[in-house]
RNA sequence: GGAGGGAUACCCAAGUGGUCAACGGGAUCAGACUGUAAAUCUGACGGCUCUGCCUUCGAAGGUUCGACUCCUUCUCCCUCCA
């Protein structure tokens, strides 16, 4: 069994703020399995790397011998949490949900043990609340209480309008943790108000509080915004392997450190060393290797990580042609095709306007041979390999 | 109900009668270099039957030799007063 010192030392690594601990070690204390609550907004069921910073201390929890409760907000979801820019979002409909939890389930059960797992949705609880129900909760919160809230407030003093269903969401998630009698709630930096509020209604409905542990917001890949799918930013746990190498691969040397230290389950003394190898004048690209090894690892597998390795290798350092490729057959006219619309029509650029600048710029080849004569053409019977930049290749044959 | 401001390419944002396929920045893509899809530098960035042509500046009309720029109507967004 481990102790509590330890236990703690593992809880807090990657953790942004613990609220509050001396509540925290001592429910820990008690020894008994804890019920720790992470609330999921429906809409977005393809996980990226950003949210497995959550699961993953989910997983410590587990590890731990704890109980997860894996919360998936369906009522919530119809108002959006307002943290943030606010873009109205369209309802989802009940199969639309029921599917998407679906795809949560498969995907963060590659990190989460389903045994210790307990899913939930929130509408079990509030569709029986009922309108009257509704009002009694918002009866437990004031509207200055609710201003606290840093976007709200900001949103008040700058006279940017706040709709009342917007005070209604942080209300909702908190009777959450009342429903669910939770013991612990994870969640992001930009929940902490949320979570908050959870104490709060606890209290009121004569429940211990519940303890409260935000994790970091990832960057994506640009280092800058979080990331995020609509930002394009993002690596998806669902993706193949060569492209989550990849990119990780193309993170900023700084940004490197940033994702070892949210991603990886190296010990922190482990990490340190690698930090003192750099500056000692290592390659931070092995680094980089490293991480997208271990990552790759995680939702893949060793072999996989391996092959992507060398993939990578042979394609960016030597400049080799990956084993797999697209094939696309096209039918040959009365007229050999030209250039430009094969790669159209291969889907190696949007337009043959961007093929001709592509071959304008020497980023075309045809097996191997760069292309400086944009009216090239192709007669029939032909079979050639095509690329566009490093990364886009097709294998074409001509009918 | 009243008053005012705005809508420009993926995003932000100039332009206020011709020199505009439309400044600049970001994102993206290509090339060079390298240590990698890092960094840096260079270039491209509406479409096409591509030294030219066609279609774009919220929508539809109009004025004009010529409109993103002027006029009319409409749609949408925002702010203030009530």
């Amino acid at each position: 069994m481990h102790s509590v010192r330890d236990t703690i030392e593992l809880i807090r690594r990657g953790a942004e703020e613990i609220i509050v601990e001396s509540e925290l070690i001592a429910r820990l204390q008690t020894g008994r399995p804890l019920r720790v609550k992470a609330g999921f907004d429906p809409t977005a069921p393809d996980l990226h790397l950003g949210h497995t910073v959550l699961i993953n201390k989910l997983r410590h929890f587990q590890d731990l011998g704890h109980h997860v409760v894996f919360l998936i907000g369906d009522f919530t979801g119809m108002i959006g949490d307002p943290t943030g820019k606010n873009a109205t979002r369209p309802p989802l409909s009940a199969e639309q949900i029921a599917d998407n939890a679906k795809t949560y389930q498969e995907q963060v059960f590659k990190i989460l043990d389903p045994q210790r797992t307990e899913i939930c949705f929130n509408s079990t609880w509030f569709d029986t609340l009922g309108a009257s129900g509704m009002i009694r909760l918002a009866a437990l919160h004031t509207v200055a209480r609710m201003l606290e809230r840093d976007d709200f407030a900001k949103r008040y003093a700058g006279c940017q309008p706040i709709a009342i269903h917007e005070l209604l969401y942080p209300l909702c998630q908190g009777y959450d943790s009342v429903a669910l009698r939770a013991d612990l709630e994870l969640g992001g930096t930009d929940q902490k108000f949320n979570l908050l509020v959870g104490r709060e209604l606890q209290k009121q409905f004569g429940q211990a509080p519940q303890s409260i542990l935000t994790v970091p917001l990832l960057e994506g890949l640009d280092g800058v915004n979080k990331m995020s799918k609509s930002l394009g930013n993002y690596v998806g746990i669902n993706e193949p392997a060569n492209e989550m190498f990849g990119k990780l691969m193309s993170i900023s040397d700084e940004l490197m450190w940033r994702y070892l230290e949210l991603l990886s389950f190296r010990p922190t003394s482990a990490l340190d060393t690698l930090k003192h190898e750099v500056a000692e004048g290592r390659n931070p690209r092995e680094v980089k290797v490293e991480l997208a090894k271990e990552i790759v690892e995680r939702f893949h597998s060793a072999e996989a990580a391996r092959q992507a390795l060398a993939d990578f290798d042979a394609r960016f350092r030597q400049g080799a042609i990956p084993d797999e490729i697209p094939e696309v057959r096209l039918a040959a006219g009365t007229q050999p095709l030209a250039i430009a619309h094969v790669l159209k029509q291969a889907g190696l650029t949007g337009s043959t306007s961007e093929a001709l600048r592509m071959i304008e710029q020497g980023g075309v080849r045809v097996d191997g041979a760069r292309v400086d004569d944009r009216q090239m053409t192709f007669a029939s019977q032909r079979r050639f390999v095509i690329q566009v930049g490093k990364r886009k290749f097709a294998r074409v044959s001509i009918d």
